[in-house]
DNA sequence: AATGCCGCTGACCAATCGATCAGTCAGCCT
DNA sequence: AGGCTGACTGATCGATTGGTCAGCGGCATT
């Protein structure tokens, strides 16, 4: 029975449940009872599909990863001017981020946590295509032969990811901040990250010490 | 004996292990035991000092906040130029960060999971003066008169300690990113970020929808 | 009908968790 | 000397942890 999705059996529930709960407390938090309670299983069953709660736990990471970056590619194909890629852009990476807010979490823990060893391979396996992608929409937008003297685009993706990223993570403690109603609109907030990466690009460097 | 510093008393070697092992790995991740053993201490003794394990992590977790603040307190005081009084900002947020990394993780942790009930005492009690402190730096900086349709101070200020955090929390991750070779010359960083700034406090707004 | 496989379970394990206990020891006040 | 306080400890508590195992019932194959 069931015939319509197999995407609902055993292990899938149980690799949902652990991500909410992994999102939303971290890995030491969260016991495979409670797992299994919360998929509605048993806690055998996890270790019958999963071998282990570390292999379960990079089960759901390795989901969660996969899922992000589909969704963020998809975020910034249109080909508008400038102010409006930016925004677009501004908007798709907010939008991974609180479409699903304990994937989010999971992945930025984990950011958090990598020592220098898995670090690099986050970068080249996992974050790369997008930060690459990013930074070459901010390249692509810079006045012609004007690259010379201005911030790299690198480091204006490094701002927007940043901003959304800290919005993301810290909006419940922003919003009660002294001006920092922006945290509770969103679309005002997306409108001033814009004008500060466009202003960013077009303004000459300051070159002294 | 060691009549130079009561600080070396059992019950500030016990706050400042729990410091470090809660900063490391966060509160699930650490258990008394670990705290004892680092401390050259007992677990009971920890029961006698603190009273339970969250007692004990939110001793430390205000020690830590009271810290930071002092540091960034300090750290713009000076009356320069622009250009110079923002890039001390800037220097002053992120030694803070990283003179002291598991303190800041602590405070960070704290942050990202704090529920909305919590969240406000947070932003009233802990960080509410320093992010006012920096809004006003900007606000003073702004040319006068200019104030209308420019970016909020406010908003630079959340630029600013956006970009500081993300680098600090994931710089082993950035530096392999492409482009990523920032994360490693701070001066340069520091520079970059503060042409951003500067840049978005003079340019006018885009106005459009 | 008998077979083997698979998703799944309850009972169970040793280890560890946070916390409590009675009790030791050193210093201080009277 | 005697009484008292506070720092400190080893032993131990019940609960919970991650993980194991024998076995159940349904289903397809032979």
């Amino acid at each position: 029975m069931e015939a319509a999705t197999q995407a609902f059996d055993g292990a899938d529930k149980i690799r949902r449940a652990a991500a909410d709960l992994f999102g939303e407390r971290g890995f030491d938090a969260v016991s495979i009872a409670h797992i299994a309670d919360r998929a509605g299983s048993s806690k055998a069953n996890i270790f019958h599909h999963f071998g282990s709660k570390e292999a379960l736990y990079f089960a759901v990471l390795r989901e969660a990863v996969d899922r992000s970056t589909d969704h963020f590619r998809d975020a910034m194909r249109a080909e508008l001017d400038p102010a409006q890629r930016i925004e677009r852009a501004i908007r798709g990476s907010l939008t991974v981020l609180f479409e699903d807010p304990e994937r989010a979490r999971l992945i930025f823990r984990e950011v958090m946590e990598s020592g220098p060893c898995r670090a690099e391979a986050l970068a080249n396996e996992v974050f790369g295509d997008d930060f690459t992608a990013l930074t070459r929409l901010f390249a692509d937008i810079q006045p012609a032969g004007e690259t010379e003297g201005t911030v790299p685009p690198s480091f204006l993706a490094h701002v927007l990811l940043s901003c959304n990223v800290m919005l993301f993570h810290c909006h419940q403690v922003l919003r009660h901040l002294p001006g920092g109603e922006y945290a509770e609109q969103q679309e005002h907030y997306i409108k001033m990250l814009r004008d500060v990466l466009l202003s960013s690009m077009r303004a000459k460097q300051e070159t002294n010490a």
